[in-house]
DNA sequence: ACTCGATTGATACAATTGTTTGAAATTAGA
DNA sequence: TCTAATTTCAAACAATTGTATCAATCGAGT
């Protein structure tokens, strides 16, 4: 019975969510996990690939893409939308079960060897998925340099509100930067103000279709 | 003669920068600083401290509100610009001496103890001079909600290139995210990204301007 | 029931690290 | 020059941590 593997995986993973991996210690983990210390060696290698193990199942049995229910007649605004709130639930939502979107959001925050799969298998797909809206409103004109600078206009605004909560909360009082995480009217707020970005993008690589539109 | 003070404080400060609090150990810090041991627990009192007075020595010495030269009659279009180009040059300029921004970075991207009085006494600063830019768009009649979350997406966009750059190289490719670095067309770039957003929240919040779309 | 591989368990090991100590050396003031 | 405070130095301490060892235990196939 390969329990005890699961068991150590798990452990792990709340761990080194929680604390990181330099403070999480085998030990301490096996214990939680009601393991010997040397389970970790064996099941694993070493305290290393029992973190990249921990990533690996991570980004697996986490957040999948979902399906937005999007018709070939879903106006890209909705997609937009539907994009941005989604992202900020997974990363806004804190009281949610499970280790696995806090250690993302650790490794992604500080990345480490584990970060290239990350990126491959979790964040990249996501990443097109954006890339592909985006590219409906610039156009099929638009360079490929101009979609990946307006795609990371819009998630930069998303990764804001998790990645600098701290400073966020230092600034405008903890309070106030709860209410500014509300998920929905942030999705509105960078939806709209995004939008508004993209769509001058738009008017602006063709000239002589000014404003009156 | 507090020679040793200063070089320890030096050379803390070029470990930590480089290799965070954790991975800088006390011993290497003296040796590269010429110093005993014992020298950290006599000048400052553990390590913990020693870190604290690097971070302050840091945004002390390390860059402070430039005079941008604004007159009362600059624009606040470039006003805007002149902050964002700043900005951007304080962050991503790599090849630049000095182990102070890449500490505060680093203390930014995952904050200690020492944020409080970063933010209090650096970040704070800066982001009311932006939320005064900021303010100018939206106009008196906007909620300071409004103020903060426009506020937080232009200097979200400034922040993803420096915060996330592994993500970033991995995704579109370290050349490519190299070129898309570049300052000053990213300058521009976030510059006419967040006038569009700013402006399309100005002519919102007056409902009977909307635009005939 | 027996055997062999897989798994678990208690313990020891080696290395690192922050911190402390107390004596020596240096410096500055009278 | 003498003295007292400041600063340096080498060494050791205490605690932690990842890893390795090797015997004990378990489980399934014969």
């Amino acid at each position: 019975m390969d329990d005890t593997r699961e068991r150590i995986l798990n452990s792990a993973g709340e761990a080194f969510a929680a604390k990181g991996f330099e403070h999480s210690t085998i030990r301490e983990i096996c214990g939680h996990a009601k393991a010997n210390i040397a389970a970790v060696n064996y099941h694993f290698r070493d305290k290393q690939s029992l973190y990249l193990e921990t990533v690996k199942a991570a980004h697996c049995s986490g957040a999948e893409l979902p399906d937005f229910g999007w018709g070939p007649d879903t106006p890209p605004e909705k997609r937009l939308f539907d994009f941005i709130r989604h992202m900020m639930e997974d990363m806004l939502d804190d009281d949610r079960p499970g280790w696995q979107v806090p250690l993302l959001m650790r490794e992604m925050a500080r990345p480490s060897q584990a970060c290239e799969e990350l990126v491959r298998s979790f964040i990249g797909p996501k990443f097109q998925v954006l890339l592909g809206i985006v590219s409906e409103f610039l156009g099929p004109t638009a360079s490929q340099q101009t979609r990946y600078r307006h795609t990371f206009s819009v998630v930069s605004q998303c990764l804001l509100y998790r990645f600098h909560r701290a400073v966020g909360r230092l600034l405008v009082g903890a309070d106030e930067f709860q209410r500014l995480s509300d998920v929905q009217q942030l999705a509105e707020h960078v939806t709209q103000f995004s939008l508004a970005g993209l769509r001058a993008a738009t008017v602006a690589s063709v000239p002589e279709l000014e404003p009156t539109r």
